[in-house]
RNA sequence: GCGCCCGUAGCUCAAUCGGAUAGAGCAACAGCCUUCUAAGCUGUAGGUUACUGGUUCGAUUCCAGUCGGGCGUACCA
C-alpha cells in the first residue's frame, strides 16, 4: 500500500498545488468502511478555514483537477463534510501481491532506519529469584519491540542491567544461609524479610551437598551470596532463552564502581553545584519544573550510593556508546524514577532526546473472581516458568503482548488455563496452519504448481469480493510495521492480523482453492494462500510466535 | 494531600495527528460439517465511550472540573 499511498497523495498534492492552496502534508487514511473508497483525505476540512471557503467546495476544486483513468484512480467522490474519497484500480494490488512472495521473509521490513543502532533495555532483574508473572508483560513487550526496530532498519543492541551487590542480594545471601543452616538446625531463625521460594533451599541443599556442615561457623555472607546470584542467574537466563531472549550485554551496575563512574558522576554534579550535603547526606538538586516535587538522596549517610546514581552513571556509559536511540522499558512503579534519572543527566549537560522510555501498566492477576495477590516474601509467587508450562510459550507471549502497554492488565490466569484452547492466539496460528492444509493438498492435485505459480499465474481470475479486500489488507503490512515501530506498539501488529486472519478464513469459506476442474482459478487462490502465509508468518515473527504448520 | 497512568458492550480490550454508522475476542442466543482442518463461518443481541462543561465543521481522542481504580510519593531498587 505504501507505494500505492504515495502515487496518490503525490497526485492530490499537485493537485492542490494547481489550485493555487497552501501547501498541506497530506495523510492519507484508509477508510474503515469499504463504500468511503480505498484511500480518503481530510485536507478540504482542514483547509478550509483557512480560505474561508466550506470544504465541500474546496474539494470539488481540487477532484477537478484530478484525472480518473483505469491505472490508478478510477473514481473520486466528495462525501460527508469534505472528505476526499479515492476508488482505485484492482490491478495496482494485484501487483502489489506479486512484492508479497518477492520479498518473503523480508516483506514489511523496511530501511527507515538503516545504519543506525539501538539500544533496548529491559528484564533488568536482580538475580534475587526466577523472572515471575510480574516480570512477564515486560519480557514479552520487550522482545518484541526489539524485532519491531530490526525491521525498520535498526541494529538492535539488547541489554540487561542489574546490580550484584545491593540490599537485594544481601537479603538472598541471609536466606540461604538461613535455609542452609536449617538442615542441621531446625531452629536456626529465618530473617524476616527474607526470600521463602523454594529454590533457596534448593540452593542452601546443593551448598550442603558441596561443603556439608562445614561453612556452619562461617559468617561470610559473600559465599552464599554468589552461589545464590549464579544459581538465580542460570534459571534466569534458562527462562529467557526457552522464550528466545538473548541479550547481548549483561551489564553490572558493579562495574560502575569498578571504573570510578560513580565517584565521576558524583564529582561533576558537586562541580556544577547540582548537589548539597545537608543531614550528612547528599542530595541532588530537582527541579518542579520537570515534574519531580522534591530534591532526593543520591548519597546516604552510610556513604553508599541510592540508585539514582549508578542509574544516571550507567546511562551516560550508554549515551557515549553513541547509539541512535536508547530504549529503557519500566513497569509504572518506576513512573517517576526515570524522569529523575533523565533530569539528572540533562542537568549534567547531557542530550536526552535519543532516550525513549516506555512505561508499562501494572498486570493484575486473576484465579477467577480472586485476585492473586503475588510477593516474593510470601512464596504465592506465579512463575513464569510455571506459566509457560500451563499455557505454552505462543499464548505467553501474544497474551502479554495484545494489549497496549500503557493500559492496565487483568490476566485471568483460571480462564488461560482452563480453556487454553480458546486463546485468542489460536484464531490466528489456525488461519496458518490451515493454510499449510490446503498446500499439501495442492501438492497432490498439482504437483507442480510452484513452477506453474511462475509461468502460467493469471490475476485477472481474482474478482470476488472476498479475494480483493484479504488482497488489500495484505498489501497494509508495510505499513502496519511502520506505524507499530513509531510508536512501539507491538499490539498494533496483532489488532493487524486478527484482520488479515478474519478474512482469510471468510475468503477460506466462500472459495474453494483447489479445484482439479479449474486449475488456472486454483494457481491464482494458491497464490493469494501463500501471500497470506507469508504475511501472518512475518507478523508472527514480530511478535514471536511461531507459525505451525499444522494444530 | 500531591504527582503519573487509566475509566469504551456482561468480561478482557481495539479504534491509524481530532474524522464518516465506536470495533474484535470471550460469554449469551439462532443457524452452517458426505467437499482443502468446524481451533472455522453466517446471523441476533449487547453502548448516553464514568459524569459535567468547554474548544470546532467534527471529540472515545484535546482542555477544565467531579467521581472511581492502579502506581508512586524512601537515606528500597
Amino acid at each position: 500500500m505504501s507505494k500505492i499511498k504515495d502515487q496518490v497523495s503525490e497526485i492530490l498534492q499537485s493537485a492542490i498545488k494547481e489550485c493555487g492552496f497552501p501547501e498541506r502534508e497530506i495523510v492519507l487514511d484508509i477508510p474503515k468502511d469499504e463504500k468511503f473508497g480505498d484511500a480518503s483525505s481530510n485536507v478540504a476540512m482542514t483547509l478550509s478555514k483557512e480560505l474561508k471557503t466550506p470544504p465541500r467546495k474546496i474539494a470539488e476544486e481540487i477532484i477537478s483537477k484530478i484525472s480518473i483513468d483505469n491505472k490508478l484512480i478510477t473514481k473520486t467522490e466528495i462525501a460527508g463534510a469534505g472528505f476526499i474519497n479515492f476508488f482505485l484500480s484492482d490491478d495496482l494490488y494485484k501487483n502489489e501481491l506479486k512484492n508479497i512472495l518477492g520479498d518473503g521473509n523480508d516483506y514489511g521490513k523496511s530501511e527507515l532506519h538503516k545504519g543506525q543502532t539501538a539500544n533496548l533495555e529491559w528484564v533488568s532483574a536482580n538475580p534475587t529469584g526466577p523472572l515471575h508473572t510480574g516480570h512477564g508483560r515486560q519480557l514479552c513487550l520487550g522482545k518484541a519491540i526489539a524485532i519491531l526496530l530490526e525491521w525498520t532498519g535498526y541494529k538492535v543492541t539488547r541489554e540487561y542491567y542489574y546490580n550484584d551487590a545491593g540490599n537485594q542480594m544481601n537479603n538472598l545471601a541471609k536466606s540461604v544461609r538461613a535455609r542452609y543452616m536449617q538442615i542441621f538446625e531446625n531452629e536456626f531463625p529465618f530473617p524476616e524479610y527474607g526470600y521463602v521460594g523454594e529454590y533457596v533451599n534448593e540452593i542452601a541443599n546443593m551448598i550442603y551437598e558441596k561443603h556439608g556442615e562445614s561453612l556452619k561457623d562461617s559468617d561470610d555472607l559473600d559465599y552464599f551470596k554468589k552461589e545464590g546470584e549464579v544459581f538465580t542467574f542460570d534459571v534466569i537466563k534458562k527462562t529467557l532463552s526457552n522464550l528466545g531472549i538473548h541479550h547481548d550485554i549483561f551489564f553490572n551496575e558493579t562495574s560502575l564502581y569498578e571504573k570510578k563512574e560513580i565517584e565521576k558522576t558524583l564529582e561533576a554534579f558537586k562541580e556544577k553545584d547540582l548537589s548539597y550535603e545537608l543531614d550528612g547526606a547528599t542530595w541532588l538538586k530537582m527541579d518542579e519544573n520537570e515534574g519531580i516535587q522534591k530534591d532526593k538522596v543520591i548519597v546516604k549517610t552510610t556513604g553508599e550510593p541510592t540508585y539514582r546514581l549508578p542509574d544516571i552513571a550507567y546511562h551516560i556509559d550508554k549515551i557515549k556508546r553513541g547509539y541512535d536511540l536508547i530504549i529503557d522499558i519500566f513497569g509504572s512503579d518506576h513512573g517517576d524514577t526515570y524522569k529523575e534519572v533523565l533530569y539528572g543527566l540533562k542537568s549534567l549537560g547531557y542530550n536526552t532526546d535519543k532516550i525513549k522510555v516506555i512505561i508499562h501498566q501494572m498486570v493484575t492477576f486473576k484465579m477467577g473472581n480472586e485476585s492473586v495477590k503475588m510477593s516474593k516474601r510470601s512464596d504465592n509467587v506465579y512463575y513464569l516458568d510455571e506459566l509457560i508450562s500451563d499455557i505454552g510459550s505462543d499464548a505467553m507471549q501474544f497474551f502479554y503482548v495484545m494489549r497496549g502497554a500503557n493500559t492496565h492488565l487483568d490476566f485471568d490466569l483460571s480462564l488461560a488455563k482452563d480453556h487454553s484452547e480458546k486463546n485468542p492466539v489460536y484464531y490466528l496460528q489456525y488461519a496458518h496452519a490451515r493454510i499449510c492444509g490446503i498446500l499439501r493438498n495442492a501438492d497432490e492435485v498439482f504437483p507442480d504448481y510452484k513452477k506453474d505459480l511462475i509461468n502460467s499465474l493469471n490475476l485477472d481470475l481474482i474478482n470476488s469480493p472476498e479475494e480483493m479486500k484479504l488482497i488489500k489488507i495484505l498489501t497494509e503490512f508495510p505499513d502496519e510495521v511502520l506505524s507499530a515501530a513509531k510508536t512501539y506498539e507491538p499490539h498494533k501488529i496483532i489488532t493487524y492480523l486478527n484482520t488479515v486472519a478474519e478474512n482469510f478464513h471468510r475468503f477460506y469459506h466462500n472459495n474453494r482453492v483447489i479445484d482439479p476442474e479449474n486449475k488456472e482459478i486454483s494457481l491464482s487462490r494458491i497464490h493469494i494462500c501463500l501471500s497470506v502465509k507469508q504475511v501472518l508468518k512475518n507478523g508472527f515473527d514480530i511478535i514471536g510466535i511461531t507459525a505451525p504448520e499444522r494444530m
